[in-house]
DNA sequence: AACCAGGTGAACGGAACAGTTTAGATTTGT
DNA sequence: ACAAATCTAAACTGTTCCGTTCACCTGGTT
């Protein structure tokens, strides 16, 4: 595949555009941001960033696409079969009740959720890079752990999704519609610590 | 000034214009939706449409409202505490599965996701009016079970947080993020009795 | 018949905003 | 130092679309 990237990143000011462009996009959602914002707070002019994208769209799928990398790389570090399955399971459990009480992560779920009516690409990709990779991590760790007899799982990828929603309970809804601000990190180490509770009630060895 | 209300209602043609609405904003979202293409669709000139609503924004709300109050109707049928809580739970978990299964439902949920950050009343109204009704009814029927001894519940708030998040469990997300279409009934089904089971060996008596 | 509240349709003002262009400044590699 | 690559500032184009206005129609009431 010698075909030329879509976006490239060649100049000196790359990084400045999509740092810019996520703050704007973060604060003010899609079809909120200007362009001409974005490179003000880029601290660019509008040819520059029309340089690098050739259109706001796609720069706000590289801002998607890039924060979803970031998530990833941290889901990495989530499993370590070689714990006991508690321990396992709340180290994740905390990492996802953060995740979804965080503003910025918020915020481009949000913009993910909106779009995705109008740019199937979008969501899709989103999904596919952020949450599916967590699900199939998780579902993963959770074969693993059936078969070592830790815990007993029948469906690993329903109870991947079943703990995942655990997680958020009483977090996410609330924070995507703006009832309650952050919440505290006792709070989220309840939720966590109930999920954990929870699911080791029905899948526990 | 006789503090008018701010939307009328006295008019032979209210009711064209809010059906009209809601097509085109779930069709299309909010930023989406044209003003131009609502007043055809509701078969009714915009003069008109502006004689109802002052704007663009509380015609979304006036819309998002009613359809809340449409899915709080039907929460009310939702709990029969003289049943075995397994049924009461199963009859629930149904319910909350095809609400997050059916697309207008997602649709509206979309839209009030999306802007309720630059309009904050409007997810507030929305939480209360919807997901908070819901939470609370079940919130009670899980207080009412434990006080009779067939739950175990310590939390009901909490537990019924859980309950909701259990009952969409691979739909949400995946149709959220137009990952699938429409599931099939026998997939509800599935994370439905999924979700009781793992509700109940928590909490069961 | 005269009246009138509610409705029509079409045009218009005006603001917001994506994306382009151009002539010139600045930076970087060599 | 010099040329190539990169960036800038600002004006400009074209479009979209909200909300207003105005002259005119319609169907029911007295």
């Amino acid at each position: 595949m010698g075909v030329t990237r879509p976006v490239m990143r060649t100049g000196r000011k790359f990084g400045q555009v999509l740092e810019g462009a996520r703050e704007v996009f973060v604060a003010e959602g899609y079809e909120g941001a200007n362009v001409d914002d974005i490179a003000r707070v880029a601290g660019v002019s509008k040819a520059t960033l029309y340089s690098y994208f050739p259109d706001k769209r796609l720069l706000f799928m590289e801002v998607a696409r890039s924060e979803c990398q970031r998530q990833a790389d941290a889901a990495m570090e989530l499993v370590q079969p070689d714990l006991p399955p508690r321990d396992v399971l709340l180290f994740g459990a905390r990492r996802i009740a953060e995740f979804f009480n965080s503003p910025m992560s918020l915020s481009i779920f949000r913009m993910c959720v909106a779009e995705a009516e109008r740019f199937p690409e979008l969501g899709r990709e989103f999904y596919r890079t952020g949450p599916m990779m967590a699900r199939n991590m998780m579902a993963d760790y959770l074969r693993c752990a059936t078969e070592a007899g830790n815990l007993k799982v029948e469906d690993p990828e329903l109870a991947a999704d079943q703990f995942a929603e655990l997680c958020k309970a009483g977090i996410f809804t609330q924070r995507l519609f703006g009832v309650a601000g952050e919440l505290s990190p006792e709070w989220c180490e309840k939720v966590a610590n109930s999920a954990v509770d929870m699911f080791l009630a029905r899948y526990g060895a």
